[in-house]
RNA sequence: GUGGGUGUAGCUCAGCUUGGUAGAGCGCCGGAUUGUGGUUCCGGUGGCCGAGGGUUCGAAUCCCUCCACCCACCCCA
């Protein structure tokens, strides 16, 4: 048997049901926050993300799904959607667009790690990027739609967590006390944070390792190193989140694992999770653009959402809707009525189901099976007065209707 | 890449310790009911017991190898 290869897998109903209601949402909100949508290709030149993701960070360096195109250029599965959306924004010169630059996208992506709950090799993001405006006033509106999104899903229960990593200026003077630190006390903790100490001395800070906390607790906090720009900034975010009565936690020692952020970053946890708690990561990226070849300063902020993570949180107590009404046909001469009967409810915007086959308790049963709200029967008798038998599955009441009469019913 | 767990019917699982050639519930199909679902009752469908090898008169069961899936680490959405 052939089978979904490792990290994959179908999405099937009612499952799928959650996933539309799920994007559409997002887009009704991304609409009313006028952001537009854009559609980057799947794969990149793998440069593309070697440089905009950083060439140290874990995705490039053992995750991503590089092969060989036939003139031997290196192309990449794109294993996230910034690198793609700023290079975009570079080729078209957007920046000569009005205004930032407020772009969002939903799709796959793809990264070969061992897959576990809630982790897969494709995955989907719902994100958006705001490009062209370093102010902390948008920062604010960013965190604001994406929790509007959270909410409007079905999501409660989440906790967002916001944090400043300083900027190419601040961070490493950071970094650096740190790692004096550490050079005293790394031996205390777990092996992967010894390790960490000098790899990445950032992700000491995030260590989840009971018996480390203690001594993390001591190590210095990025906030007290934030220079005279950052500093600033990281405030007016919170007073700007301050004003929205929106509910979260500044955690210092949120730190994110791709190069690119810089000064605000933010992470949405749910408890339903799993190991992998994180709806979402955002932040803010301002040297990218740069980074990536652009002659102008083109600062940004942007979010992505693990959309399959959002359907696991927001699935269960998610309502199964059957049909609104089940059409049940008696005989040939009934079919034909009936089709017609179903085309013009249809197009009228209610969900009809027709039986094709079988006899009338069985198509019942399936009325029932399938969930539908109503179902009609259509017999000889029926075709002859025009008055058809039109049941209530919930309650079983049966009444005699006209044709304006099933309209109105199922209607309310 | 590393560690742990699990593989038996479409699904959830029992059986494995103490080998004797497969079970339950749910689902699905049909009947009780010639134009009336849900509850109930009756019947039926359905499995080379993950794969291969070994031990044995005999293996779902014991041993070995492999594979798959899940969870966790690393890291991230």
């Amino acid at each position: 048997m052939i089978r979904a290869v490792k990290g994959t897998r179908d999405l099937l109903p009612p499952s799928t049901s959650v996933w539309n209601h799920v994007e559409a949402v997002a887009r009704q909100v991304f609409s009313s926050y006028c952001y537009q949508e854009i559609r980057t290709p799947i794969f990149e030149e793998t440069q593309l993300f070697a440089r905009g993701v950083g060439e140290e960070t874990d995705i490039v360096t053992k995750e991503m799904y590089t092969f060989e195109d036939r003139d031997g250029s290196s192309l990449t599965l794109r294993p996230e959607n910034t690198a793609s959306v700023i290079r975009a924004f570079i080729e078209h010169r957007l920046d000569q667009r009005p205004g930032v630059q407020k772009l969002y996208y939903m799709g796959p992506m793809f990264r070969r790690e061992r897959p576990q709950k809630g982790r897969y090799r494709q995955f989907f993001q719902i994100g958006a990027e705001a490009i062209g405006s370093e102010s902390p006033a948008i920062d604010a509106e960013v965190i604001e739609m994406v929790l509007e999104i959270l909410g409007r899903a079905g999501l409660s229960g989440y906790q967002a967590l916001i944090n400043s990593v300083g900027c190419a200026d601040c961070r490493p003077l950071f970094i650096a006390r740190l790692r004096e630190e550490l050079k005293d006390k790394a031996h205390a903790l777990c092996g992967d944070c010894q390790r960490r100490a000098a790899s990445n001395p950032l992700r000491v800070l995030d260590c989840k390792v009971e018996a480390d906390q203690p001594i993390i607790e001591t190590l210095p906090s990025i906030l007290d190193y934030l220079c005279e720009r950052c500093r600033p900034h990281f405030a007016a975010v919170r007073q700007y989140l301050d004003d929205r009565s929106i509910p979260y936690e500044v955690k210092p020692r949120l730190v994110r694992g791709l190069d690119y952020y810089m000064r605000t970053t933010f992470e949405v946890v749910h408890g339903s999770l799993g190991a992998q708690n994180s709806v979402l990561g955002g932040g803010r990226y301002d040297g990218l653009a740069e980074s990536l070849g652009s002659k102008i300063p083109s600062p940004g902020i942007g979010f992505s959402i693990g959309e399959d993570r959002l359907v696991m949180a927001v699935e269960e107590g998610f309502p199964a809707r059957g049909p609104d009404l089940y059409v049940a046909p008696l005989g040939e001469p009934a079919l034909r009525h009936a089709a017609v009967l179903a085309r013009d409810l249809r197009r009228q915007g209610f969900s009809v189901e027709m039986a094709v086959e079988g006899k009338l308790k069985r198509s019942l049963e399936l009325a029932n099976k399938l969930g539908a709200r109503f179902a009609l029967i259509v017999g000889d008798n029926e075709m002859e007065s025009g008055v058809y038998a039109l049941k209530d599955m919930a309650s079983g009441d049966q009444s005699n209707v006209n044709r304006a009469g099933i309209t109105e019913r199922i209607g309310n």
